[in-house]
DNA sequence: CGGTATCCACATGGATACTG
DNA sequence: CAGTATCCATGTGGATACCG
C-alpha cells in the first residue's frame, strides 16, 4: 500500500483511527452484525455472509488480535471452534446500531430485521442519538467543540473556547 | 474485484450493508470527521488527513455522490469549492462518535480532541448509549431481538418472540 | 469442521507531474 | 485551488483445491 505519511495537524488525538483501523472495512462489520445475531462458527458466517473462506479467516484472525472476539474449541470436539464476542466487542453495539439506523433511513428502504427491543417491554429501542451529560436528547446545531483542556473550566462562557468557529461545520 | 456472490440468508434486509458502501471505508470517516470539525476545502482535507490527492478526489466525489456532502463553488471565486455536510451527513455524527469514543476507550488511549460539548453548560457529551423507547439507557444484556412483524404486538410476552434465543450472542 | 494455499481480478493508496 | 493523469506497490475479495 505504498508507504506512510507524518500528518499535519492533531487530527490524529481522536480515537476514530484506532477503530478504524480494525473497524473501517466492510467484512468487520458484517461479521460482527452476525455475531451479535447469535452466530458463533466459521460455516455459519461463511454461510450467512456471502463471504469468501480467506477473507473471513483473515478478518475473524483479526478481530479476534484486537480482543473483539474470542475463540475457544468445544470441549467435547475440539475441531469445533466457537467466536464469541469479547465486552470490548459488545462495546461495538451502540456504533453498530447507529450505522445500521443511518443505512435504513437513508438507504434502499429496506426496513431491518430482526429488530433490537427492550426485553422489558419488547418494543424497539430509541434511534442512536446524543445526549448531554444530564441525559438530556441534543442535536449537531445544540453542539460545540470545545479544546480538552478548556472542559470543564468554563461553565457557561464561550469567550474562552477558540473551536467554536469550527461549530461552523453544523451548517 | 473478482465477482458477486448471493447471500444465503436474510442477513441483508438490515441497513448495514447499505451504510457500509459509502462509509465502510478508513478515509471516509475520516474525512466525515475533518468536516464535522470545520474543513470546508479540498486542500484543508489534503493536509489534515495526510491522504493522497487521487484518493481524497474519488472519497470526496463519492461522498457528493451519495448526498452525505454537496459541493459549492463559492460566489467570489468560482474556483474555489466548498465541500458542506448535507442533513445526511450530519445524521452519520451518531455513528461517528460512537465509533470514536469506543476507539478512544480501547484504543492507544490518546484523550480525543476537541470534544463535543452541550453549547449550554460546555459540558462534554454523554457516551453514546441504547436507549429504550422510554429514554431509559439499557445494557447490552437488556435487550433482545425480535422479528419485525412481531414489534409491538406483544407487550411483555416473549412466548411467542421466536429470536430470543439469539440473545445468546450477548453472553 | 475450520481452516490454509493458490491464483487471479480489481480496489486502494501513495508519489509525482500536469492542468485550467 | 482543485483537481486529473499516471505509475507502482500492496490490500481486498472471490473461486477453488487441499488438509488435519
Amino acid at each position: 500500500m505504498g508507504h506512510l505519511r507524518e500528518p499535519l495537524n492533531d487530527m490524529q488525538n481522536c480515537g476514530l483511527p484506532s477503530a478504524l483501523e480494525v473497524m473501517g472495512e466492510r467484512w468487520s462489520f458484517m461479521i460482527l452484525r452476525a455475531a451479535f445475531n447469535g452466530l458463533h462458527h466459521f460455516e455459519e458466517f461463511l454461510g450467512a455472509l456471502g463471504i469468501a473462506r480467506n477473507i473471513l479467516s483473515n478478518r475473524l484472525a483479526r478481530l479476534v488480535e484486537h480482543g473483539i472476539m474470542k475463540r475457544e474449541p468445544l470441549p467435547d470436539d475440539r475441531r469445533k471452534i466457537e467466536y464469541r464476542l469479547t465486552e470490548k466487542g459488545l462495546d461495538l453495539l451502540p456504533a453498530m446500531l447507529a450505522l445500521r439506523q443511518w443505512g435504513e433511513k437513508y438507504g434502499a428502504g429496506v426496513p431491518s430485521n430482526p429488530v433490537l427491543c427492550d426485553e422489558r417491554d419488547g418494543l424497539p429501542i430509541a434511534p442512536i442519538g446524543i445526549h448531554a451529560h444530564d441525559g438530556r436528547l441534543i442535536g449537531p446545531k445544540e453542539l460545540e467543540w470545545r479544546d480538552a483542556s478548556e472542559v470543564g473550566k468554563t461553565l457557561g462562557s464561550y469567550d474562552d473556547c477558540e473551536v467554536k468557529p469550527q461549530l461552523s461545520a453544523l451548517r
